[in-house]
DNA sequence: TGGTTATTTGGTTATATTACCAAATAACAT
DNA sequence: ATGTTATTTGGTAATATAACCAAATAACCA
């Protein structure tokens, strides 16, 4: 069933496009260690609180984080951990990626 | 190192976002079976030849696939076979999204 | 050489994403 | 109630992506 995979392949791109922002990809290494609020981020991260927001709220409509409200704070944390995994992938490639071009030098 | 963090995050951003389309994925998935030429993918998929051309450009520039000319015909493979894994963690993360969904109906 | 097939490249237009500002909401303290 | 802090939401302008068409390349065949 061509069409199936496809439907298949098209939710995997949602979730996918929800991760592949260098901001949202910092956030999730960083909640790979610890929960962090969003203040934290803003003085991590040095941007807008509204944009820092909203970059969680999109990690968060993917699934990938999840929310606990505490105080006046909230709390994100990393859902789906076998994100984790995933960038050391990304890692191996941006690695080899290096290597081919540095050949191009000898 | 902040800074230096946020740089690596950037670069893991880019090979995402080659990664991050409907089609793409559907290719990654394909050449994981097996090679391909371009026009095996225009056939199942059914968009323009440049459309196709173009992507299958994306994921090469991004270290993700690699090229073999073989007379008139392109063929290309996967280069990052981690990739695979990867996409059942983002399948994994589907299904507990529909979980969730499905449960809030209980 | 000229024709055919396979692929890439350039241009254009439509659509999606992002960042910031300003305003709204929420929880807590006074 | 009022003020303060933390966060989200709405609007807008700038930038990035994607799809298609047309034209350029490249390899092979007659």
């Amino acid at each position: 069933m061509k069409e199936t995979n496809m439907a298949l392949s098209g939710a995997k791109a949602k979730i996918l496009k929800a991760l592949a922002h260098q901001t949202r990809i910092y956030m999730v290494e960083e909640l790979a260690k610890d929960e962090k609020c969003v203040c934290e981020f803003v003085e991590a991260i040095g941007s807008d609180f509204s944009t820092i927001s909203k970059h969680l709220s999109v990690l968060k409509n993917a699934g990938i984080v999840q929310v606990d409200k505490r105080g006046q704070k909230v709390f994100y944390s990393l859902k789906a951990t076998c994100m984790t995994n995933f960038l050391d992938c990304i890692e191996n490639i941006i690695k080899s990626n290096l290597e081919e071009q540095s050949s191009m030098f000898k």
